[in-house]
DNA sequence: AAGTGGTCTAGACCACCTT
DNA sequence: AGGTGGTCTAGACCACTTA
């Protein structure tokens, strides 16, 4: 099996491959613990070594899998207490950000923020919240890209976009949406207030919610088995 | 030049070029906007395009050079603004860490925190704090280990040991080596009290002191040369 | 001492930017 | 169209782990 023969021109291999390990490492296919070597990982794909070592370099630099030297890669359980972890850390993250974005936020990015907010209430009035995944990142990402903290938006956004993965196949729950929905509202009227104090404590409250709403949709899943290989996915 | 010659065996290539760039970079050799095409260092150090393409790309990611497809790699300036930054994302994942480590810290834990606080105590009396860097980050590392979140102490230690190596260079201001005692006491004692909300009060004090000490030092050096290069360097 | 994993070279080729 | 930068291959060699 070539993976070129399914390649569109101008994608180098390496990221072809990194992209196709990434999909198989979310979707199940490739379970915790799965060991990834350069040889089969060769055989497999039709491509030398090289590509292959920077695919897995890749995904290691994403917190996917994990490389011991002399021992291989290995995929890494995005278990209860990582994914805890991940929250905390993008909490705090979103903490800083919203801090320092204050100051910096146009009456535009206000009336922005406030439309995105107006289509993700309707999108769950509806009962049909297809984009409020989406919604919901460009929400945050319009906001904190005023820190004009670069290093810390770019950690941010490598963590919301694993976690972003992660909702993708769990979803929100629909009391999560529900609350989600006043939280925004919230963050907007102390945003329009300037109050730094109220906003971070907001903020603090909004990620927490975040995390619990998805750690328990995961403890639910009783069976341990992940959801797209279930019966009923 | 090959820079082979003066490799210790079992140091891979692109290590000792990742190693030995990044302190050219950190010395002030390769100052910002300093263009690293890989043919140049193909042909400087002696070796093929694979390495340097790794070694650059190392660089990239703990954020000392930035690589424009198809442009090539620059060094990126380290300047107040992205000191600043990077203070203020260290300082957001410390508050995290701490506060996350209370409840995790050993009586050995802290017995061995108060050890190092007292050796620091007793260099900066002795007016030589010549380890003084060194003791504050292992202090520092000590606590945050407790944390049990892998993933934000990798990132706290990465930008920890950037800043580190800045102070390595600009040194502590004999004021903020006093300051930076009383601090470190403080911490010790609302750590014994268990008491989180102070613990979080003092480690953004302290963070902050750290950052407003090190711009002043930044800003001071009034002829915008890096201190490497001064005459009395 | 195997066996596995990690890295390097040399040359070729492709893709994108600049004229 | 030319130049530069980016990537791939194939084969070789080295280093570490395991038995």
């Amino acid at each position: 099996m070539n993976i070129k023969m399914e390649m569109e021109p101008g994608v180098p291999t390496y990221a072809a491959l990194r992209d196709r390990l990434r999909a198989e490492i979310l979707s199940g296919k490739l379970p915790a613990g799965a060991r990834l070597t350069t040889a089969s990982l060769v055989e497999r794909f039709g491509v030398s070594q090289m590509p292959v070592r920077e695919a897995l370099q890749s995904l290691e630099g994403e917190g996917l899998i994990e490389i011991a030297p002399h021992k291989g890669a290995a995929v890494l359980p995005l278990d209860v207490s990582r994914v805890r972890n991940i929250y905390d850390l993008r909490g705090a993250l979103e903490a800083l950000l919203i801090r320092l974005a204050v100051p910096n936020l146009s009456n535009r990015a206000m009336a922005q923020a406030a439309a995105l907010h107006d289509r993700m209430k309707a999108e769950v009035a509806s009962g049909d919240p297809a984009d409020l995944f989406s919604l919901n990142q460009q929400f945050h990402q319009l906001l904190y890209r005023h820190a004009e903290n670069t290093e810390a938006f770019n950690i941010y956004n490598r963590y919301a976009s694993l976690l972003g993965t992660l909702r993708e196949t769990y979803g929100f729950s629909k009391a999560r949406a529900n609350q989600m929905m006043d939280e925004h509202q919230e963050i907007l009227d102390a945003l329009r207030a300037q109050d730094e104090r109220r906003l971070v404590t907001i903020i603090e409250h909004h990620c927490d919610g975040a995390k619990l709403d998805m750690l328990a949709l995961m403890q639910d899943d009783k069976q341990h088995v992940h959801p797209s290989l279930r019966d009923n996915a």
